[in-house]
DNA sequence: AATTATTTTTAGACAAATCTAATAATTATA
DNA sequence: TATAATTATTAGATTTGTCTAAAAATAATT
């Protein structure tokens, strides 16, 4: 997952808006890909789309001129899309439903927090409003999952995480790592292994500017020696 | 879902053999609704499945040679399909994973037993070996769903049940309910209604000829008038 | 056994979602 | 501004799963 866009932190939606029913898999596929790349950038282009789904372009087209006379996307001939209010809506129920199963994978099932994504990417497309709200519930209205990725309530309002990114946080104070941004097992893994997990606290000691790596200090003391690429997929809130 | 057949009944199968995962949504709900007609006779018919998927005969053709050429069944032109051992396999994996999450649903979601069928439609097809497991655990390894219905372990094997249809049960004779062979929500509203649940007690009184309906007594020694209809979807243990 | 009725299969068509190859629009560059 | 490069769209084909209508096989009945 990406970045919510600034615009929508903390804060109520347009959303008594009700979801799409009746959309195929892969057409809520393309509307959760939109509505990630839409926090980029206004417009989204389709080869942003085809790469990010891993079709091709012409593929990208078809689906958009589906998705718009569904109404769930905003689209004009070599202009790019952007979601409709509905699209939108519905972008964000699976998105919540994806975040919520996560929880339940992680906190109930006892499965390791690189090992969901796929299978709450299957699960996000369950149809049944009131399996989501039940699920919610059970799980303690959760804010964030095991990503540190905000869920949205059931009527589309983010929860205030406070973020910013590990570039732009401030040198020499006590950080807690809040999010991560990118959910490959790979990375998840590395991330374990070195102790950098979700509410972990550290500062930053120093910024590399050769190859834009940190060095960072934990709370045991030990210090901890990050990429560029490492860094750019973590999020972290000041401790105050 | 209808009774299983008594060869398999709490004895262990030849299942060492994995289910296929190849599988779209449809091909696993014709090997299910296969699984579940050849319980009642050796060779199905085209036209039952058909009737039964609610669908044409010539789908169901084309369905059939798709599942042959994958080795799911053993399909020879106008002479009906039986399971081969994988689709056997794979069509009671099916059915373990829908019956899982039924509990889940009822036991931790707090669903009630006739809302929980067409959820359970849409998550028995989410694709993880591992996921089936850990949920088993979690619900700690449930031998019966809401209905009764039987639950295969992870090699296949189907508890012991013990039970026999309402129709063949002595008279004046303690019987447990013990399962109902119909999901509709319908039905189970009715049940409910007239306090004929899983695991409540009673003995049959009179078989009225007639309308070949029945005369029960419950526990608190109240009678009931059960119709035919129902009396047939009903599954009973006898209590000694 | 011949005819009728039923069941099953084939042939051909259609919608969803994809692809390749060709064309059109837009953007970048000389 | 003309040309090249990039991006987007169309046209036409393919696969999955379905359909209708017609033909073939099997079963039932006279």
């Amino acid at each position: 997952m990406t970045i919510e866009s600034s615009k929508n932190t903390g804060s109520s939606l347009p959303t008594q808006v009700s979801p799409l029913a009746e959309l195929s898999f892969t057409e809520e596929n393309y509307l959760k890909c939109i509505y990630i790349l839409s926090q980029k950038e206004e417009n989204v282009s389709t080869r942003l789309i085809a790469k990010e789904i891993d079709s091709r372009d012409s593929s990208v087209t078809d689906m958009l001129k589906r998705l718009s006379s569904k109404g769930a996307i905003n689209y004009i001939r070599y202009k790019g899309v952007s979601l409709s209010e509905t699209g939108y809506a519905t972008a964000l129920h699976i998105i919540r439903k994806h975040r919520l199963w996560e929880v339940f994978l992680v906190n109930k099932l006892k499965f390791k927090w690189d090992e969901v994504h796929e299978i709450a990417e299957q699960l996000e497309h369950i149809k049944s409003l009131r399996l989501v709200d039940k699920l919610d519930e059970f799980l303690d209205f959760p804010k964030f999952d095991p990503h540190g990725d905000p869920i949205p309530d059931k009527f589309g309002n983010m929860p205030d995480h406070r973020q910013l990114p590990l570039q732009t946080a401030p040198h020499d104070q006590l950080l807690e790592l809040t999010r991560v941004t990118n959910d490959s097992p790979e990375f998840l893994r590395y991330l374990e292994q070195t102790q950098l997990i979700i509410g972990c606290r550290f500062s930053i000691k120093q910024f590399i500017e050769f190859d834009e790596s940190y060095m960072l200090e934990l709370s045991d003391h030990t210090s901890l020696h990050i990429s560029q690429k490492v860094a750019h997929h973590i999020l972290v809130r000041i401790i105050d």
